[in-house]
DNA sequence: ATTGGCGCTCCGTCCCGGCGAGTGCTGGCG
DNA sequence: CGCCAGCACTCGCCGGGACGGAGCGCCAAT
């Protein structure tokens, strides 16, 4: 009678799935009665309600007070997604229409969009944490703006542009500038700027100060600029959690919910945290251990640049979310972003 | 008895200004007895009920039902900001605070930190519209990625930076690239892309046709770049919205509100539509012609560049706001946003 | 083991009446 | 004629009580 704490038997499992499947579709708390009738096998809500009883007993579902239904508990929806989940891949159709909604002029775009596109999809909230760059630049350049005013183009490793103005200390003419960029694009191209900034002292005691000076200040804004725009998270349709009946009815919870939206550095954690696992990942109420995002889940998915994990995209929606149609979502939507950025 | 349509006595009006002020502040519809002891005139109760009756009649108030006291209707505050209001410029540290949130990196994030601050003081949604760029570019450059694969980088006559992806159907040499770049920046750079279009094919017959194959392909990407990023809306701080009580309590006039956050392009026309007046302009409730809208006011100013306006910034919240709070702010902002963008 | 039946609990809804706030009106006063 | 005290009236806002429905737990019968 005690023993099955762990063990969960056939019928037992095929009721908790139901009970999760009937509960995601319509939002309701569950019966003996209804659950007796989806179910597929030949029960009565008398029987049933036994097997709920156990169910509730081993924290798979709870029932909000005394006379509703059953509703899943976080490890009732656990279970579900590691071993009762049957997720259908998107059909051929579907990848080619997400495909063609990512934008791939550059990389900004193409992340914006791709957590546009996991919004539309879904209807909850897309996130994609922005690539993690390499440490150096690829390509810089100079361009007089005014007197003493530069700006500073930079091409990252990855091949999307930052750019910086500088003000400057004296008035550079534009041979100095090319000058100034050919020597650091001939010679350091791909180093770090924390390395640059030790070799240029030792290396070029020949030149100029005043040379030596704007590439030292244009180092530090190259730094400062790809360091700050280092990782951050896109969020899209954050508003879709509006209509989400689940989470609107609290009005507080939404708004914790949305202040930890404007904390970017805390989701950054979670996210960063679920990129080294590999495959499609899900948190589920409080295992992601953030309390704003107690009655939501969220399905992650790492991506890559040439084989290499750079980046996380998912959804965060309410637990009570449709996870065979999210999840592969979620799983296409990296690769698909994996395979724009390769092609660089 | 009737002919006071129009005319507003001095008492009237002072008793106007002391209801909505006291409605801006608390909240609560405003009764006879609250707004004898506020108004500072010494008139009971009753006589204020006759004077508030003629106000509702002339359109000014309402009750939202019999017994509750009055409040402004969009007529009364329009009255209320036009001639009642008095606004106390910002003081010295509060603009130099202000102004210290600038970000003047670049101008992308100067007009996101503008939009943010917009939001911070105010705690409503702010919104700035991207400075209107002239058709012609400063400066280009080609940079090789891949073998058929360039990335086009376009300095705009304003100093900021866009780039683009582009595939080629041959590969082109490291100094074809220079080669293109300096025809197009000596000859061309100032000129609108149209322009450019219709003298390339006059003047550069002599050239080999994969070199025009090339810049006509970069133009075409270069103009596709700019017009596409030309006038778009940066609206912050939306979440706000979701504390201010008089909007959270009709949870579908707000869903309807950040839709119209989605569809930029009709807030554009509004804030378009406002830039071509000069200074602070308000649109109370229904006055902007956006359904979404009707229980919200926009305030606006234009921001400059040289003198001449390129785009505009504002405030969305709820009709009941401080408007002699607001006013300055938005006043303020766009100067600030002005002068960072001039000097460049 | 399964099941029908019974009693129980609890929620949601509706209805009702009291309370408080505020109004409109009237008649009296300076 | 302007002002004002008083009064009756109208609503919206609770709080309490009644009712129907849904669903459960338990038990006895099969």
């Amino acid at each position: 009678m005690a023993n099955e704490t762990q063990a969960l038997n056939e019928r037992a499992q095929l009721l908790l799935k139901a009970l999760v499947e009937r509960y995601i579709a319509d939002g309701q708390p569950v019966g003996s009665r209804a659950l007796s009738k989806l179910s597929g096998l030949d029960l009565s809500p008398a029987s049933i309600r036994n097997v709920m009883a156990d169910l509730e007993d081993m924290g798979f579902i709870a029932s909000p007070h005394t006379s509703a239904g059953r509703v899943p508990t976080a490890r009732g929806y656990r279970f579900f997604v590691d071993t009762l989940l049957t997720v259908k891949p998107l059909d051929r159709v579907e990848i080619n229409q997400l495909e063609g909604q990512l934008q791939v002029e550059n990389t900004q775009k193409l992340v914006a969009s791709a957590s546009h596109v996991l919004s539309e999809l879904t209807r909850f909230a897309g996130v994609v944490v922005t690539p993690r760059r390499s440490a150096g630049f690829r390509h810089i350049e100079f361009l007089k703006l005014a007197e003493k005013r530069l700006l500073l183009i930079l091409v990252t490793a990855e091949g999307d542009v930052q750019n910086r103005i500088i003000q400057t200390e004296k008035s550079y003419s534009p041979s100095e500038l090319v000058e100034a960029a050919n020597i650091l694009n001939q010679n350091y191209a791909g180093c770090s700027f924390e390395e640059i900034r030790r070799r240029i002292q030792a290396e070029l005691r020949q030149l100029r100060e005043d040379m030596t000076r704007l590439m030292t200040a244009a180092l530090a804004a190259g730094d400062q600029a790809v360091s700050e725009s280092a990782e951050d998270v896109v969020i899209s349709g954050g508003i879709n959690l509006l209509g989400v009946d689940d989470l609107s009815s609290n009005m507080n919870k939404l708004r914790e919910l949305f202040n930890l939206f404007e904390h970017r550095t805390t989701l950054l954690q979670l996210l960063d945290h679920s990129s080294r696992a590999q495959g499609v990942q899900i948190f589920i109420g409080n295992e992601a251990g953030l309390q704003p995002l107690d009655e939501c889940s969220v399905v992650t998915a790492p991506y890559e640049v040439d084989g290499r994990v750079v980046g996380t995209v998912g959804v965060i929606g309410p637990t009570r979310m449709a996870y065979e149609r999210v999840i592969p979502i979620v799983d296409i939507t990296a690769k698909l972003l994996s395979s724009a950025l390769t092609q660089r």
